[in-house]
DNA sequence: CTATGTAAACAAC
DNA sequence: GTTGTTTACATAG
């Protein structure tokens, strides 16, 4: 078997070994490396909190000791990021170059717009902003301007890594969406990680979206970016677990196929990671539920008020005029479990499979996908036949059933809840639950 | 309908 | 007050 065939025979049930094994190894020993030894973290989305080191195994590169060599883009590559393109695929190709990283000095750049924040933003963390210890060639210190160019296309200048001085962030398409930024900042962060306080530095350094924001706006929607888009994962911190909040990642998926759209993730995969089930939740998931719940109901009181007046407005002229809202008024959101879906994203994604435990030539694809033609969508790589329904067991009927998470009616996700995967967890914390089968 | 941005509720920290 | 999760809604295409 060759390499090609050794990766076509990935798909789906297994994902794209880093590519970089590829180019330098012509064996198939790499098949089963690096992904092997963490193979319950081969699909990011399948676990909650994801500890630091142990994720990546030999394929992560720890901020402190960059003996390995991280995935990122090289300019070509970025170059062709689609600019304009619809979310519905991933941001930028699937990449298969590996270089070392450009260390993002997370701290210097800011201060100037630190009042943006109104925050302490001083360069306390400095995971990923410091020098790179490991690799004092500094032949790599490219690497943001590659990102640079990939974000604008049309501006061939900006060398914005090693001496930028200030205005050349033009370099950054500031246009582009929330998560696609986020990736940028990611993507050229040691470790392709970085906290959400640095994410805000690099947002206010490199984008408009906080300058053009005279509210904190956009420190919720990368916050939301981040909780909902499949392409981040949160990682503990490496070392001082009295660092406030978690270190955001991006997936090796991300890194493989780009960010994909946020919206894909709202709904149909209500959680990213998949892991919740009927085992109690994490706090703060719960306590988001609760607060969808209750912003709904203040939703429906706002409706309700609206349709009031509507009909009041109305009565004497067109007493029988369609209201859309008058059907929202009088739904009732029936007691429903705070996350049906989970099943459904149990079913759509891949992580509930164990590609350990298919054996991967029992359903090869009908053709086998050329390198680098690799299936993008995770919710379409599936471990069975490509013939198959892509919600044969899925309670989400079909693609287009994205809407909203509320069940129906209570029995329809009772009876849907049987179908549900016989999930365990291993480890009793909450942040430590791993999905076993 | 999809993608995106934004607001907001809520709980934990 | 910050962080993270989630839902709702508005808007553009």
């Amino acid at each position: 078997m060759n390499v090609e065939d050794s990766f076509s025979a990935q798909w789906g049930a297994q994902p794209a070994f880093h590519t970089n094994n590829v180019s330098q190894h012509n064996t198939n020993s790499h098949i089963l490396s690096p992904f092997t030894a963490a193979s319950k973290d081969i699909y990011p989305y399948g676990q909650h909190s994801i500890s630091y080191n142990a994720s990546y195994d030999d394929s992560y590169i720890s901020p402190y000791s960059n003996t390995h060599c991280p995935r990122s883009f090289t300019a070509m590559e970025l170059a062709s990021f689609p600019h304009n393109s619809s979310m519905s695929e991933a941001y930028p190709p699937a990449a298969y170059h590996i270089e070392q990283p450009k260390h993002y000095d997370s701290g210097s750049e800011a201060e100037s717009n630190d009042h943006l924040m109104q925050m302490q933003m001083h360069d306390e963390y400095d995971y990923y902003g410091g020098p790179c210890n490991g690799e004092q060639d500094g032949t790599y210190y490219g690497h943001y301007s590659n990102m640079a160019q990939a974000s604008a296309p049309c501006n061939g200048m900006s060398r914005y890594g090693s001496d930028m001085s200030g205005e050349e962030e033009a370099a950054i398409d500031k246009e582009q969406p929330y998560a696609q930024l986020i990736y940028l900042a990611l993507l050229q962060a040691d470790g392709h990680t970085m906290i959400l306080r640095d994410i805000y530095k690099w947002f206010i350094k490199n984008t408009d979206k906080a300058t053009a924001s005279k509210t904190k706006g956009w420190q919720n929607s990368i916050r939301h970016n981040l909780s909902m888009n499949g392409a981040f994962e949160k990682v503990d911190h490496p070392d001082e677990d009295s660092r406030k909040g978690f270190m955001w990642r991006l997936t090796e998926q991300a890194l493989r196929e780009g960010v994909k759209s946020t919206t894909r993730y709202r709904s149909k995969h209500p959680n990213k990671r998949g892991t919740r089930n009927q085992q109690p939740q994490p706090q703060r998931q719960a306590s988001g539920a609760k607060g969808g719940e209750a912003a709904r109901r203040a939703a429906n009181l706002k409706r309700s008020k609206r349709v009031l007046e509507y009909y009041q407005r109305q009565a004497r002229s067109v007493p029988d005029a369609f209201d859309p809202n008058h059907s929202t008024t009088t739904t009732t959101y029936p007691p429903s479990p705070y996350y049906p879906s989970d099943t459904d994203f149990a079913y759509n994604d891949p992580t509930h499979f164990s590609p350990y435990a298919i054996p991967l030539d029992l359903f090869p694809p009908a053709a086998p996908y050329p390198h680098g033609a690799m299936l993008r969508d995770p919710d379409l790589v599936l471990p069975h036949s490509p013939a198959d329904s892509l919600f044969t067991h899925s309670p989400t009927p079909s693609s287009s059933d994205d809407g909203p998470r509320t069940p129906l009616g209570q029995g329809q996700w009772t009876a849907e809840l049987r179908l549900a995967p016989q999930c365990e967890f291993q480890g009793g914390g909450v942040g430590s639950q791993e999905y076993i089968g």
